[in-house]
DNA sequence: ATTGACCTATGTCTAAGACATAGGTGTAGC
DNA sequence: GCTACACCTATGTCTTAGACATAGGTCAAT
C-alpha cells in the first residue's frame, strides 16, 4: 500500500503519514526506482497504535519512548500510565487557561457591543482593547 | 531603557520583548555601537497594548494588522470586532476538544487502574493503548 | 586593570504536521 | 506505442510565539 490509501484507511491525511515516516516512527520498504514508500500490514499495526496514543494526548516523542521500550522486550506500561499522568496535568492547565481566556474574550465582546469606534489618536491604538484592562497595566509606581 | 526593565514591568520575558522587536512589532532605537536596543516611552506604551491584545486571544499578526490600520488613521475597531468574533469561535472549538481529550485520558487511567502490566509480544505494543480503542479501528473491510 | 555577575543581540530550535513544488503513475484515447 | 491528463509521490520549506544557546558587552567592586 502507498501512503494515501494507509491514511484514508486510519482517518489521518497522507502529511501525517509521511511525517511520521520522516521521523521513523514507521520503517517501510522504499522502492529504490522511485523511493515511494510500500506500506506493510505491520506498518498499518504500528501506525493504528500511533493514532490510537496521539488521540489519548500521548505526544510523537512520548510514542516513540514506549514503542522503543516495546521493541526492548520491556513492559511500556509502567512508562505509559507515568506519561498520560502528566499529560492529563497539562491538559487540565490549557483547559484552565482556555476557561479563562475565553471568559476575557466573552466579556470584551459584551462590553464592546455598547462601545463606539472610533478614530485612533496619537496616544491609543485602539481605545476598546486599552480600556478593557484585563490585568495588563504598568509596574511604573511614582 | 533596555530590553529586560521594559519586560519586566510589563510582566514578559525579556525574550517576548526581543521577539516583538525582531519582528518590528516594536522599533526602539538601536544604539550603533553595541546594538543595545533603548525603549521609550512610547515604546512601552505600544508593547502595553500588544500585551492586552495577546491576552484577549489576538495573534500576533492579527495585532499587526490592527496596527497598521491604526497607524493609517483608520478605526481598527471593526476589524478589531471582527477578528475576535473569529478567535472566539476557534477558542470554542478547542474548548470541546479540549473536554472530549480529558474526557478520553481520565477514561482510560480509570480502565488502566485494573489493568496488570504486561511484556509486549510479537503483535502487540501496549496492550492498555491497544484496548482503550477510543475510536481508532482500521477501515479495512473484507 | 581585572574580575565576576549580569546583561545583550543574534541564531537556532521547538510540535506536529500543512503547504508548495517538481516529478512519477496509470488509465483513456488515439 | 504514444500522448494527455488526473492524480499521486517525495522532499523541502513554513507555520506560532516565543525559549534556549552562545558569544560578546556592561558595570560596579576590587
Amino acid at each position: 500500500m502507498r501512503v494515501k490509501e494507509v491514511a484514508e484507511r486510519l482517518g489521518v491525511t497522507a502529511d501525517t503519514v509521511r511525517f511520521y515516516t520522516r521521523i521513523q516512527l514507521l520503517n517501510p520498504n522504499t522502492n529504490p526506482h522511485n523511493q515511494y514508500k510500500e506500506y506493510s500490514h505491520a506498518d498499518v499495526e504500528r501506525l493504528k497504535f500511533v493514532v490510537a496514543a496521539r488521540s489519548l494526548g500521548f505526544t510523537v516523542e512520548d510514542i516513540t519512548t514506549i514503542i522503543a521500550k516495546a521493541e526492548d522486550h520491556q513492559s511500556p506500561c509502567p512508562t505509559v500510565r507515568q506519561i498520560i499522568e502528566k499529560r492529563l496535568e497539562e491538559t487540565e492547565r490549557q483547559f484552565q487557561d482556555l476557561i479563562a481566556l475565553r471568559a476575557r474574550m466573552s466579556a470584551a465582546i459584551a462590553q464592546w457591543e455598547n462601545t463606539p469606534d472610533r478614530v485612533p489618536n496619537g496616544h491609543m491604538i485602539c481605545h476598546m482593547i486599552e480600556s478593557f484592562a484585563g490585568g495588563v497595566s504598568d509596574d511604573t509606581e511614582k
